[in-house]
RNA sequence: CGGAGUGUAGCGCAGCCCGGUUAGCGCGCCACGUUCGGGACGUGGAGGACGGAGGUUCAAAUCCUCUCACUCCGACCA
């Protein structure tokens, strides 16, 4: 019993967040590294990231972007250009300060070589903002060269005091798009765009549901005009931002004089925009969909779609039952879905199943002498732990049928939990009567005011998560001042 | 960065309060045999000098000081 415990997870239900540490460690997703609040991403959680990163990149490209690549580091007087931005960055930038090392005088190894002092100090890259923008200015100069639409592929690195792997680490990678238009409505329209991107994204790869919408002032990016963002809810009835798109209006341009002429012959700022999404991605997949025995990965992200385990007594058994696990597993392959044949004689077919269960494989299929007796297969879905038995004839679409239900099952099951964790309150008391006993996006009326949004968040520790795009328009009071209110909006505790 | 806690074998832990044989247990690992349709069992093995540094003592995993790392709670954030 006890050595069922050592390798059971922790319960969701009785310690959420240590279910998720031990979830992505035994997973071999990622662990701590040896650096204070970075991560190492395995292999098996970087083949995810490399799935979500390849079917971003190319939507990426399907919207007519390309991928460039920006100095790791920025000047400092670079970040300091832009008010806002740098008034939002400043309190979380590593510096580099020299750029020599040399031995210490007493032997114990190298010291940071005072006379290898940076004229201007380097800030490694919170966001690129400032340094594209800077290049901007000379690869613009007519409505000619415009629009310009990059992405770049990189790391970032935020100082943070307290980290938790995938969802808040010091270093991470992301993607960031930057872009520059003609027209303020150019701008506005690439913003919603890239949303959109992300959010079906989002829905279509991660069978995760995410709420669009527009960010309050204060929690818009620093220097951005409006920041729209993707929210999700995870399992434990927090919201999670999973991707954002700012409209960044003219405020680079103008801090990075980067004018163009228009067809007129005027000369004017550029608009533009930028958007992210990050490893963080991964921290949202892991807690939308897993459960106590593991992971729970949408097929379309899955390193291994599908697991195929042997059963077999004898080594004559062994030899039948791997051939044909074997010819199943070719089958499947030229069919373009990956495919583990675990032929390992040294673990039992038990532990095997409790291991690619914890590993998220979505649908497993196990090989037996009774199987090759009557040309069949046992088929077991992940997501909802069904067995069936099918002919070894139709594998090849019935695997294609079931990755395409297993989707549709951990959406809409994610979706149904989302859509009953949205709360209608119309009372501070209900607010914080259902924050506290129910979690989940509260909807509620707002007067519209930052100092009202500081209050309720320093007493409840909920904050506005977004408006939502075509939010229903409705009169009501303001949850807490009673003041009037023209629209509901989403509230929650976030990671 | 403030509060609390933890650091002993690859992993999870006991031992510490009340210093004293050769530091112990479970899992894992190695070998052999029996097993194999839901995390097998038996037998026999290997593996640590107790996060790091300093101190007290005849003697330190155990007491003291400093330091590093991690976890949880708070402030901050993708």
């Amino acid at each position: 019993m006890s050595t069922q415990q050592n390798k059971a997870l922790p319960k969701r239900s009785e310690d959420y967040s240590s279910w998720y540490n031990e979830l992505v460690k035994k997973a071999d997703l990622a662990e701590h590294s040896s650096i204070k609040g970075c991560m190492v991403i395995k292999p098996y959680g970087f083949t995810i990231w490399e799935k979500m990163r390849d079917t971003l990149d190319r939507m990426f490209k399907e919207t007519g972007h390309v991928n460039a690549y920006f100095p790791l580091f920025i000047p400092k007087s670079y970040l300091s250009r832009e008010a806002a931005h740098v008034e939002g960055f400043a309190k979380e930038c590593a510096v580099v300060t020299h750029y020599r090392l040399k031995n210490a005088p007493d032997g114990s190894g190298v010291v940071v070589d005072p006379e290898a002092k940076l004229e201007e100090e380097l800030i490694v890259r919170p966001t690129s903002e400032t340094v594209i923008w800077n290049t901007y200015r000379s690869w613009i100069q007519s409505y000619r060269d415009l629009p310009l639409l990059i992405n770049q592929w990189a790391n970032v690195v935020r100082w943070e005091m307290r980290t938790r792997l995938f969802l808040r680490t010091a270093e991470f990678l992301w993607q960031e798009g930057h872009t520059a238009h003609a027209t303020a409505e150019e701008a506005r329209e690439e913003t919603l765009r890239m949303l959109h991107v992300y959010a079906e994204f989002a829905e279509k790869h991660m069978a995760m549901p995410v709420i669009k919408g527009i960010k309050t002032p204060n929690e818009r990016f620093a220097g951005a005009v409006d920041t729209y963002c993707i929210e999700a809810l995870m399992q434990d009835g927090k919201a999670l931002q999973a991707g954002t798109s700012h409209f960044l209006g003219q405020n680079f341009a103008k801090a990075f004089d980067v004018r163009f002429t228009t067809k007129e012959g005027v000369q004017e700022y550029v608009w533009g925009t930028s958007w992210g999404v990050s490893t963080r991605l991964m921290g949202a997949l892991i807690m939308a969909h897993s459960d106590d025995d593991g992971l729970v990965l949408p097929p379309n992200l899955a390193p291994i779609q599908v697991v195929i385990v042997p059963i077999y007594r004898s080594q004559e058994e062994m030899h039948a039952v791997n051939d044909k696990a074997a010819q199943i597993a070719a089958q499947l392959r030229k069919a373009g879905f990956s495919v583990k044949h675990d032929d390992r004689d040294t673990h039992k077919p038990g532990f095997k199943f409790a291991e690619w269960e914890l590993k998220g494989v979505p649908l497993r299929l196990a090989i037996g002498p009774k199987d090759l007796a009557n040309n069949t297969i046992e088929a077991a879905r992940r997501d909802t732990k069904a067995k069936e038995i099918i002919s070894s004839d139709r594998v090849c679409e019935y695997v294609s049928m079931m990755m395409e239900k297993i989707h549709q099952t951990i959406y809409q099951r994610a979706k149904d939990f989302r859509d009953s964790m949205i709360t209608c309150v119309d009372s501070y008391e209900e607010f914080k009567e259902v924050l506290e006993t129910k979690g989940g996006f509260i909807s509620a009326h707002w007067d519209g005011t930052s100092e009202t949004e500081e209050r309720i968040k320093a007493e409840t520790k909920a904050t506005i998560r977004c408006i939502p795009l075509n939010n229903p328009q409705e009169e009501g009071r303001c949850v807490l001042t009673g003041k009037p209110s023209t629209q509901r909006v989403l509230f929650a505790r976030a990671y």
